[in-house]
DNA sequence: ATGGCTGGTAGAACCAGA
C-alpha cells in the first residue's frame, strides 16, 4: 500500500507546526505541497527528515508558488516542467519506490477577469492547461497527478453554481479546457470516484471571514490516475478538519491510497 | 452580500492568491 496526500500549505515554512501535525495524525507515505513559498535551500529538510520524511524533491522560487513532494519512500526525480513558459515553479515530477510515477502541479489561479485579453493571467492559465493537455498526450505509463488545479470542474463542486460561473476557478472555459486535458489521458477523477457528485467535497476556503462561515467552499485541489492506476485506488479522503486548526492554510489534504 | 483575509517582500505599501 502508497498512500499520497496533496495540500497547498500557503507558506511550508510559516505553517511546519501544522504539517507535522498532519504527518504525524495522518501518516501518508508521501505528501506533495503547493506554494510553499520559498526557495529551495530554505526549505525545512531536516524538519521532514526528523519526522521520518527523509526524501525530496523540492521546485521552489522565492516568495511565491513553489511545490515540494516529501516521501518517506524513496524518492527518484523526473522532471519539472514550465507548463506557463515563464520560469515560475509548479511542478516537480517523481517516482516513488520504482512503483508510482508521482506529478505534483501548481496550476495558476488566473486573476480576476475571466478574459484571455483583459487579463493576461487568465490567458496563461488557459495555456499552461494546453501544455498540459499536450504533454498528457503523450504518457505512456500509468501516472498519478496530483495538486491545486484552480479549477472547480463541477456544478456541484461550488457552493453556488450560478453565482460562480463567472468567477475565475468555475467559469465554462476553464472547466472545458480542463476536460480537454482530461480526455488527453482518459484521467479519473479520484476525488468524484470515491465521493460521487453531488457529495460535500470542497477543498478551499476563502480567509474572509464570512465565506468560512457560510460554507462557501470550492473543490479546487485534485487527485487525478491513469484508468489503470485508478483501479488500484482502494481509498479517498479529505482531511477537512485543518482548515479549522490555529493559524490554517485555506485548502486542506487530500490523501489517496493505491493497492500498490 | 461584500471576495472587509493572509503571506512574502519589503522595510511602507505592494503583489498574489482565487
Amino acid at each position: 500500500m502508497i498512500s499520497v496526500a496533496t495540500w497547498n500549505i500557503n507558506s511550508v515554512r510559516l505553517r511546519m507546526p501544522q504539517v507535522e501535525r498532519f504527518l504525524r495524525e495522518q501518516a501518508p507515505d508521501v505528501l506533495c505541497l503547493q506554494e510553499i513559498k520559498c526557495r529551495e535551500e530554505q526549505f525545512p529538510y531536516e524538519a521532514f527528515a526528523a519526522l521520518g520524511y527523509g526524501h525530496s524533491a523540492v521546485h521552489g522560487q522565492k516568495g511565491y508558488h513553489g511545490v515540494a513532494t516529501v516521501s518517506r519512500l524513496p524518492l527518484r526525480e523526473l522532471g519539472r516542467h514550465d507548463w506557463q513558459d515563464n520560469g515560475e515553479a509548479r511542478h516537480v515530477g517523481v517516482e516513488v519506490a520504482g512503483k508510482l510515477i508521482l506529478e505534483n502541479v501548481y496550476i495558476p489561479a488566473g486573476g480576476d477577469i475571466p478574459d484571455r485579453s483583459a487579463n493576461p493571467k487568465f490567458g496563461q492559465k488557459l495555456d499552461f492547461l494546453e501544455r498540459m493537455t499536450r504533454w498528457a498526450d503523450t504518457l505512456d505509463r500509468p501516472t498519478l497527478i496530483v495538486g491545486d488545479f484552480n479549477i472547480a470542474p463541477l456544478d456541484c463542486d461550488v457552493y453556488d453554481h450560478k453565482a460562480l460561473v463567472k468567477v475565475v476557478s468555475h467559469t465554462p472555459q476553464e472547466v472545458e479546457t480542463l476536460a480537454r486535458f482530461r480526455d488527453a489521458h482518459g484521467w479519473v477523477d479520484l476525488g468524484r470516484e470515491h465521493i460521487p457528485a453531488p457529495g460535500r467535497n470542497y477543498s478551499w476556503w476563502s480567509y474572509r471571514s464570512w465565506w468560512r462561515q457560510k460554507d462557501q467552499g470550492r473543490r479546487l485541489d485534485h487527485a487525478w490516475a491513469s484508468p489503470e492506476l485508478a483501479r488500484q485506488a482502494t481509498g479517498h479522503r479529505v482531511v477537512e478538519e485543518t482548515r479549522h486548526w490555529d493559524q490554517p492554510s485555506d485548502h486542506v489534504p487530500l490523501i489517496t491510497e493505491f493497492d500498490l
